[in-house]
DNA sequence: ACAAAAGTGTTGAGAGTACACCCATGC
DNA sequence: GCATGGGTGTACTCTCAACACTTTTGT
């Protein structure tokens, strides 16, 4: 970083390119991997859906830009942002040249509250293997935060961040598969991530529902799930 | 990115800011992972180390700016390089708002062919362990880089990326071994990477040194070498 | 023939995977 | 008492990890 500012730096010398931070987000939605679209107005793209995102004001950092586009957008404060890749070629954006920081988020369902009547335009949950056309190169940068996503679920436990704070083994095990495409083994399921020591009863059960009523479990705070990693060399 | 950019957007109404690559690069040099520093020469940080980088041209992608740095350090092309992250508080740098999006670059000592005085500022390489003060935040994203690079170590094969078009087994072990900071079983060393098939035979054995000569390998282009993770959930 | 580095197999332990039945509750 | 979802154990397979001697070459 600005390692190599010449020794007289005139801030004018170079044309500067316009900064956003822009953010994939991610929440469980009627037993479907959805992301937030929000959808364009005006020219480029006038009436396409794009990822919400906000300039980066000069004296905010990148991760307060990314908290602040997302709080516009859900109402949602406190939940899992990540730091996910940087975009920026030249004419991702026709008027100028911009350079995208985006960031993915985690948002349980239960917690959101668009907020009403912000700005006119129209948001929308989009399951992410029916997206619409989307804005400049955002359907690149759902795809690799969905990628990214599938990935950190293997190996760390950032899945809880789309749960509410209890939940059911059920549940639990249900959003893994959503995510992850596939059927997992119940018995299996629970006991890797018992033997985890990632959860803690809550005590209560599970009262409304037919069958049998489920222990409720929370996400231990103090835990940290990070999988010891096959390696490709012993 | 620029998803919200206003209705009338103004390229003048926000001020923008400066936007750097910066590349960390490492390399092996007698036994040990080092990363190429340059000295600054005018303030701020004058006379201190500092990783190189460069100004991101108006029509000029990022991945393309870190290349340039990276030959006009080492001479070098065509070599891995990978985005790392992007660090953008305000305050990094004193004299202006700077957002950096770091690179690291893996180049193979025997390639490196610094250009004779293509500025006044000196060069050198210093090893991860012992770094000396350095400008800005770059004691933080060269401690990024080392961790994600132990880290892709063990499940992929970027470490090939460090070493000569030729080598022994015996120096690809020692290879792992540095960077890993750990010391490796040589049977079982040999029996997982050659299970891989993401290394031929070149038939030829080394001419020099004491001993048994030993075989020479070379990586496989269309090698495609990503370990199943051992997943936190079945 | 000896010094130096290369190369080669086996075994025991632990983790992963597949698989089917009993339990608690509400109606 | 039955329908519904919750909860539990075991056997087989495969991967991992630990460990020591023989082979090839140069001097």
């Amino acid at each position: 970083m600005s390692a190599d500012l010449p020794e007289n730096y005139d801030p004018n010398q170079f044309e500067r390119p316009s900064v956003t931070v822009d953010v994939v987000i991610f929440s469980l939605v009627e037993d479907e991997l959805k992301v937030l679209l929000i959808k364009r107005l005006a020219p480029p793209f006038a009436n396409m859906w794009a990822i919400p995102g906000s300039f980066v004001q000069i004296d905010e950092s990148l991760e307060e830009t990314a908290v602040r586009a997302l709080a516009d957008e859900t109402g949602v404060e406190d939940v899992y942002t990540e730091q996910l890749y940087t975009f920026g070629k030249p004419g991702r954006d026709p008027r100028t040249r911009v350079i995208t920081v985006a960031y993915f988020a985690l948002v349980p369902h239960d917690a959101i509250h668009h907020k009403a009547g912000r700005d006119a335009s129209e948001t929308g949950w989009f399951t992410i293997s029916q997206l619409p056309p989307l804005a400049f190169d955002h359907a690149e940068i759902i795809d690799y935060a969905h990628t990214r996503l599938r990935y950190k679920l293997e190996y760390s436990s950032v899945g809880f961040q789309l749960l509410p704070d209890v939940f059911t083994l059920t549940e639990l095990q249900q959003a893994y598969e959503i995510i992850l495409g596939e059927q997992l083994d119940k018995r299996n399921f629970r006991r890797k991530i018992l033997a985890a020591e990632i959860l803690e009863e809550t005590g209560e059960k599970q009262k409304e529902g037919e069958g049998r009523p489920a222990m409720l479990y929370r996400y231990r705070e103090d835990a940290v799930a990070e999988v010891k990693t096959r390696r490709l060399f012993p």
